[in-house]
DNA sequence: TTGTAGGCGTTATCAA
DNA sequence: TTGATAACGCCTACAA
């Protein structure tokens, strides 16, 4: 079935394409009312939708917006499968299709020009989750359309960013357990990566333990990966160390999760024998048995308002305010710790 | 940043256009060797991407593959929440990216056209899943691109398919719980719709009771959406029922994660008080405590296999079986289910 | 082996 | 208020 164009539109309508074209478009000022009525009632009758690849040819924009989220280690699935981002992305894709315009979801293949993709279909901006490295960052300058990075700490203007206070979270979490009476608490965390999200929490922790004059004991660190098997074998180490810590504080509820399954196939309770805060909140926390308390980032929000700062870029209005957006932080008590 | 073309590459190396897309798209042996080196070079040195607008729009194929995932009810969210759904996409992102394609991930607005992406972009071809009116098919068929249809009962050659034996799940949850000793099953499902995935399930679920001579009791059924909160209240409602219940079976495992909170809350363990079954084997399962007996499907390569399906179809080796693909299922014995 | 020219479906410019 | 016509970047006969 070949798909119908202006052409088709304008002859059955008796008419130049410029007209069918113009009432497309909207521009009703230069149509008079009668040829309008014509034209929108065959549109309405041939179903006509224009071709956006013609569209994007022209005026240089397609309506295609570009979300980019990083991948597992070996480069081969996508990191969906970590709640954050899926829930992230949900908020994303809402909030682009609300806006008239098209996803793009992809990964970024190692050793292939990541940005490809920008230019092959002209996008009219981009979100960008995750950490990469410094160059990554001077290419994508170098494309020229509106980006919002997720989560990141580089010092750049270019970039819109929409992000959290990771430091203040971490405080956050460390201080919430040294009001309970913890004093020995465990870091279990994903790699310590400079001016990283990562980073930024593990600093926020020593800072709430510095400030209740804990001694800061870098034993007490684990640091690997953004899993639960992470967690899961930290629960198992932590379990022959129930002396020495009383609480630990998981720099991502999905390493939190693993945490406690370690503890618990150890035969370690939590709350009872050791209490366990997490951090981002996503949806499985309130699932768990008992659920977890944890710092809460609105992360579909996130997605949302990443959305929206993009579209304000493209559309130009103008008015908007560089730099950095920081979204609110809070503490959900749940069940995971106890006061001792 | 004016992007470059193939104008400029063709002007700088001093040749046609002509010669230049010859090169581009792999036609050697049109070119001499000569020519060919010169032209490499200037699209090396000058990082040339094609325009995919361009190209879509002479070729009438986009490199574009659609994918549809079904909504919340108001229609406002993505299921992506729901890890079967993230973890499939991703399994179906990285195919799709390892074949040369891009992803456009969408879902599908109430009252507009759920068609127009396909049309505006020319999309080589779309997997969808979840189940939409009989109508949607219909017009599917119109548009004329391969269409692989997830965990879909429709019977209707025109489409690929990909899905497990959803009855035989169902049957051998309910007799795995059977073997285990239990005869007073409850079944918390999804809405039961006629050729669903969860009435295939729900119809296991009596084949197994029938077989084993039990009588099926409607009353023992909580039908209404797959949701961890549908799972919590019948959870809790449950708890009251213990005398006429020993085991659920749960058709989601988002599900069978709520119904367990919901025990849980009333002071009932599992699997020491009841045990549950779920079905999926999505990544959460294990992370539980305890952790979750379940019939497992391969999620991740259900999405692999939907791609590889869907692009033997466009690039048309024409050696594709149409009809169904049905991936295996298993059981995994976790720590749910308590013999009784 | 290389180049010319027409066309894909739109929008935009300018003239009628 | 309308309509020719030239782009946009690319591919593909067909000619040279």
């Amino acid at each position: 079935m070949k798909n119908i164009t202006i052409k088709d539109i304008a002859k059955i309508s008796g008419v130049s394409i410029t007209t069918v074209s113009n009432v497309i478009n909207g521009k009703k000022e230069k149509v008079s009312q009668d040829t309008l009525d014509r034209i929108n009632k065959t549109l309405k009758d041939l179903n006509y939708i224009p071709n956006s690849s013609a569209r994007s040819l022209v005026q240089n924009r397609s309506k295609l917006i570009g979300v980019i989220i990083p991948q597992t280690e070996d480069h081969k699935q996508l990191l969906l499968q970590n709640p954050f981002y899926s829930e992230i992305v949900s908020g994303i894709e809402t909030k682009i299709r609300e806006h008239g315009y098209t996803m793009i979801l992809t990964g970024v293949d190692k050793n292939k020009d990541y940005l490809d993709v920008f230019i092959k279909w002209s996008l009219d901006g981009a979100i960008i989750m995750g950490i990469y490295k410094e160059q990554f960052y001077e290419e994508l300058k170098r494309i020229n359309i509106p980006i919002v990075l997720v989560d990141s700490y580089i010092n750049d203007s270019y970039f819109y960013k929409i992000g959290i206070d990771d430091e203040l979270g971490g405080y956050m979490a460390a201080k919430y357990l040294i009001s309970k009476g913890h004093k020995k608490i465990a870091l279990v965390t994903g790699s310590i990566i400079k001016d990283g999200v990562t980073e930024k929490r593990f600093l926020g922790y020593k800072r709430a333990l510095e400030e209740a004059s804990i001694f800061y004991n870098p034993d007490n660190v684990y640091e690997e990966s953004v899993s639960f098997e992470h967690g899961y074998k930290t629960g198992l180490e932590l379990s022959e160390r129930m002396g020495d810590i009383t609480a630990v504080f998981a720099t991502a509820d999905l390493i939190a999760t693993g945490v406690i399954s370690g503890f618990y196939n150890s035969g370690i309770k939590v709350p009872d024998d050791v209490s366990v805060i997490g951090f981002d909140d996503i949806s499985i926390t309130k699932m768990l048995i008992p659920p977890m308390t944890t710092i809460k980032q609105d992360i579909y929000d996130k997605g949302q308002r990443s959305v929206e700062k993009l579209i304000d870029a493209i559309e130009g209005s103008g008015n908007i305010i560089k730099n950095e957006e920081l979204l609110p932080l809070s503490i959900i008590e749940r069940m995971s710790v106890k006061e001792i």
